[in-house]
DNA sequence: AACACAAATGCAACATAATTGCAATTAAAA
DNA sequence: TTTTAATTGCAATTATGTTGCATTTGTGTT
């Protein structure tokens, strides 16, 4: 389990190099950098959202950040229909073999912030004829800061 | 409801073009030819396999074509977590304004083909404090054929 | 059947997004 | 501290998507 400040959602840094550690990937600012941004804002974020946001590396690096994160099962993929992927953090029990998201995802169509509905759990569907490994649900309308 | 041959899957000339008067379309070849290519196929095409299917077509006529085709209620986006969008033959019913997509999405990680899977109906979804407007089930496995 | 008009197409140019190769730098192990 | 391999930044390349415009085509009207 992740332990963040209650207040201003802030996670120690020992805490953020140890889930590098953890997946074994080297400690390097971009990646702390990238990791404590997911984390503190606790949404999911697309390439173009880091890009805007960390103008001090290289778009490159950033591709590679990504793509590193979710090779060893740091951050998992969110599926849209408007070919914007977006990325979330994985739970601490995820591993690059074994992912469990069996949780839904949510976008506003008011504010764009995509998000992990980390408690709410995607039912078992089975499908005659069918071999069904992995099921993605993806909810849009307004997020509870836009009703406000 | 689409009358297609039990046997080959093909549908007459004035089904099809049916379709495009229905959603207040011109009747073109490109239309015809790619409407037509969805419908026998019975499945979901991205973009790129258009391109690769119809080189008599310019790159430009063929995203226009997928371009007026969502717009018009024609057909209905898929997502995806590779940022490659698929594009599904919408029902009779759907018209620009009122879409009826309460159905599943299932894509083969074997063979990779996409489809709908109509008679599959998405739960309804709420979630305390969120607007839920529309649900999108994504599902990933093995296909019947790739199974056999 | 011919005409008029708006819509669709093809092409070129442009713009944006993503990938690759490589030298310089840096993290982690020895 | 030294060694080694991974990571980074930059430039070049490739892939993907968009726009403007002249030409062609579909469709309603004469
Ligand atoms: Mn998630
Ligand atoms: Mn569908
Ligand atoms: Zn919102
Ligand atoms: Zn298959």
């Amino acid at each position: 389990m992740l332990h963040l400040c209650y207040y201003c959602n802030m996670i120690k840094y020992s805490e953020l190099k140890n889930i590098l550690k953890q997946h074994k990937l080297r400690v390097t600012d971009c990646r702390m950098d990238v990791l404590e941004y997911f984390i503190k804002n606790n949404q999911a974020f697309s390439f173009k959202n880091l890009e805007d946001e960390f103008t001090q590396y290289d778009r490159v690096t950033l591709y590679r950040t990504l793509h590193s994160f979710t090779e060893n099962g740091v951050f998992h993929k969110i599926p849209s229909d408007t070919g914007m992927i977006t990325y979330g953090v994985c739970s601490t029990t995820c591993s690059p073999q074994n992912h469990q998201h069996n949780h839904m995802h949510f976008q506003c169509n008011c504010c764009g912030k995509v998000e992990c509905l980390a408690e709410d759990h995607i039912p078992v569907v089975k499908i005659p004829l069918y071999e069904v490994m992995e099921v993605n649900m993806i909810l849009k309308g307004v997020c509870p800061q836009c009703i406000a």
